[in-house]
DNA sequence: TTTTTGACTCTGA
DNA sequence: ATCAGAGCCAAAA
């Protein structure tokens, strides 16, 4: 490998949050604080909000990371376009909250089948 | 190394 | 429900 490609994964905090992020399955929504927890830094949500911000990988759900209790947060195209890329998906944002935000909130651990009654 | 910044979150008024 | 204040963290300056 050659140290060119040194923004491969290497255990830092911003690639372990770039692949949580890449893992968020379509029409369903992680918060900041969830994220930060998931990259093993319980607390540092205002530091991965940073990190969406910059949007360093192209091509990552940014727009599915939300804030605390379901608040659309912010976004960088301004959050009307956030809403509408999650209103693609199926995820109902009104009044700057995702509705239904108990149901799809996302977690690492049962984003696979875990899910024992379907919406 | 210290300071500043930012798509956060919780608590209390 | 809405607002201000304080706490917290990582990256960039």
């Amino acid at each position: 490998m050659t140290v060119a490609r040194r923004r491969a994964a290497d255990g830092t905090f911003r690639d372990a949050v770039h692949r949580i992020v890449r893992q968020i399955p379509r029409g369903r929504v992680c918060t900041y604080g969830d994220v930060a927890r998931l990259a093993g830094r319980p607390g540092a949500a205002r530091a991965v909000g940073r990190l969406m911000a910059e949007g360093a990988i192209p091509g990552l759900p940014y727009h599915r990371v939300i804030g605390a209790g379901g608040a659309i947060g912010g976004y960088g195209s301004g959050v009307a376009f956030k809403a509408a890329l999650l209103a693609a998906e199926g995820v109902t944002v009104r009044r700057g909250r995702v509705v239904d935000f108990a149901r799809l909130r996302w977690s690492a651990s049962q984003g696979n089948a875990t899910r024992r009654r379907p919406v």
